[in-house]
DNA sequence: AAGGGCCTCAACCGCTATAGA
DNA sequence: CTCTATAGCGGTTGAGGCCCT
């Protein structure tokens, strides 16, 4: 298809507005309505392009547009959203009157992912607990019995990397049905309290396997094929995360495996190197994750 | 006071989707 | 069915303000 130029010809301008020609688009608009944009700037005697005309009007002009500060509920939806649909701006401005879609990303990317980056730093902290001949979870006796691919990709990224990941948030994801064991024999006999973090490059994500009578934990028809997002989107995920804290739960695993910044080398909002793990593949986990170096560079 | 770095956010860019001729 | 115009989306940029040294 033949590209539509676009603020492409001479004299047209570009860069801030200024009120004048607020003025005369506000004007414009209030006459004659929303619509026809390729031939209003003419019209009403601006020298834009109908493109900037209506992101002005959409974005700052329009009289329903609430400006100011976002209330703490405002961050809960965003949140929330964000955490169901993604980067999917348009579809969360819609649940948040007055907010324009372009106003809440920027607030996301200012804001609320510092935020939630730094919240996800603030419980890592390490608080191992010896159980030494307590547990019968002794390491040598637990060869991993794995029931679901997000359960093993999670692991085989946490053992890969020697990544700090929040038991809290993996034992949540695994819905409760999960066992953390320290494989490292250095850390043989150990577990780790509810609270704390594992820093171990050996940790096992040991899932208990669906069964139909099990309203939680994973079945084998959800995996990590596409991505991460649309693991934590799927509805038998989101079913079982439905309450406020599961919702900042998977934002926060979201958090963890895009921790770490393009800056890096690494990843930024989306864990899209998971792409190239397709289940159908039959690949084995372990080979893949080994792959990811190449792929992520420094990761976390 | 100055200036360098950081942060914010309006605006732009590139692209896809859709409607209609 | 094809082509074009328009609307809309998400990512990126850069001007200006703020803060720190």
């Amino acid at each position: 298809m033949v590209r539509t130029p676009c603020c492409k010809e001479e004299g047209i301008k570009k860069g801030a507005w200024t009120p004048e020609e607020d003025q005369k688009l506000i004007a414009y608009l209030q006459l004659h309505g929303e619509g026809g944009w390729r031939t209003l700037p003419e019209k009403a005697g601006l020298k834009r392009c109908g493109k900037s005309c209506r992101l002005r009007w959409a974005n700052y002009l329009r009289p329903d547009i609430k400006r100011g500060e976002f209330s703490p509920e405002e961050d809960d939806t965003i949140i929330k959203l964000h955490a169901l649909k993604g980067n999917k701006w348009a579809a969360i401005a819609t649940s948040l009157a007055g907010r324009t879609d372009n106003e809440i990303k920027n607030y996301w990317n200012t804001n609320l992912k510092k935020r939630l980056k730094q919240r996800v730093l603030d419980s890592t902290t390490p608080k191992p607990i010896n159980l030494t001949g307590k547990t019968g979870l002794e390491p040598k006796n637990h060869k991993p019995v794995y029931s679901s691919g997000p359960a093993r990709l999670l692991n085989r990224v946490a053992s890969k990397y020697a990544v700090d990941l929040n038991r809290d948030i993996l034992t949540g994801i695994i819905s409760g049905n999960t066992t953390i064991i320290a494989e490292n024999s250095q850390n043989s006999g150990e577990v780790y309290s509810p609270t704390s973090t594992l820093v171990n490059s050996s940790v096992l994500i040991k899932p208990i396997p669906y069964t139909a009578s099990t309203s939680s934990g994973f079945s084998d028809n959800c995996s990590l094929s596409d991505d991460l997002t649309d693991f934590l989107n799927n509805e038998e995920i989101s079913d079982v995360y439905s309450t406020v804290d599961n919702f900042e739960l998977m934002e926060e695993l979201k958090g963890i495996l895009s921790y770490g910044g393009s800056g890096n080398g690494g990843l930024e909002d989306s864990p899209e190197f998971l792409d190239s793990w397709n289940v159908e593949d039959n690949m084995d986990l372990e080979n893949f994750v080994s792959s990811l170096d190449s792929k992520v560079g420094v990761f976390f």
